[in-house]
DNA sequence: CAAGGGGCTGTCA
DNA sequence: TTGACAGCCCCTT
């Protein structure tokens, strides 16, 4: 079936991310078919509304770390909710290949 | 109507 | 191994 717009499928693909796992950009653009908008995918999520039920903490860039400047206010957000789903982080980043979604 | 930016990615040296 | 550059599409001003 065909969504409204195309951000609709991003948002599906990120609501889809199961507690414990984080996605990368560019594998959420993948899942929608489109694996050269991983920009606007974040892109996309930063215009979303504050009172999104999203889980839009759990996607990251492909280096298993935040797209925030570290000690960024937005950063230490997402840390700390990925931490209360089990995620380990390491330094700014984490170990990617444990907790990356797997399809 | 037109132009620029954005929570990125992959390849080359 | 790490650092740097260009390209992708949609939305906002």
């Amino acid at each position: 079936m065909q969504t409204s717009s195309l951000k609709e499928e991003i948002w599906q693909i990120v609501a889809a991310i199961p507690a414990g796992s984080v996605a990368t950009y560019g594998q959420i653009s993948h899942l929608a078919g489109y694996p050269t908008y991983a920009r606007y995918v974040g892109t996309t999520l930063k215009k979303l509304p504050h009172d999104t039920r999203l889980p839009w903490h759990r996607v990251v860039n492909s280096k298993g770390q935040l797209s925030f400047p570290a000690k960024s206010q937005p950063w230490h957000q997402q840390k700390s909710r990925l931490e209360a789903e089990g995620i380990v982080f390491i330094g700014n980043g984490f170990s990617l290949k444990k907790f990356q979604w797997q399809t």
